[in-house]
DNA sequence: CCGTGGTGTCAAGTGCGCTTGACACCACGG
DNA sequence: CCGTGGTGTCAAGCGCACTTGACACCACGG
């Protein structure tokens, strides 16, 4: 997530208006303090191009 | 979603004991009362054999 | 030395995901 | 006719996802 970020040079700021949250839903998720909803793991990992499955490494247990 | 439960001729109630959530949890989804958290949509789509992209239409904009 | 951009984090508030418990309806088999 | 399984839905409550606003720290260039 950081890495996918920083690979195209944007600031958490700049990533956090393109999918439409706050900088610091970015930063919270990005530290891992909690998950993102379904609709901004989609919109997230539509914008890098990728699979959700891709983007978070959710555990299924 | 119903489709693929359905499919497999599970009830709502089995379904939801298979992915750990309450019977009530899965109707409420089906019925598009509100998307699941991805963490759920994650052991949805894991228990269908599916990507969590196939089996929820969330979209994007 | 100061300003600026990027980041980490806190506090308080809103709304949703999910819970338990309950009740009603329908279809079915006894 | 009654019981049972499957479904739809309500109410009240809990915790998390996400918000705005604020403050602090660090690195960098002027």
């Amino acid at each position: 997530m950081r890495r996918l970020r920083t690979e195209r040079g944007l600031s958490q700021g700049d990533l956090a208006t393109a999918v439409g949250v706050s900088r610091q839903t970015i930063n919270a998720i990005e530290v891992g303090r909690y998950d993102p909803s379904l609709g901004l793991a989609a919109r997230l990992a539509h914008y890098f191009g990728l699979l959700i499955e891709e983007v978070f490494h959710v555990d299924v247990d």
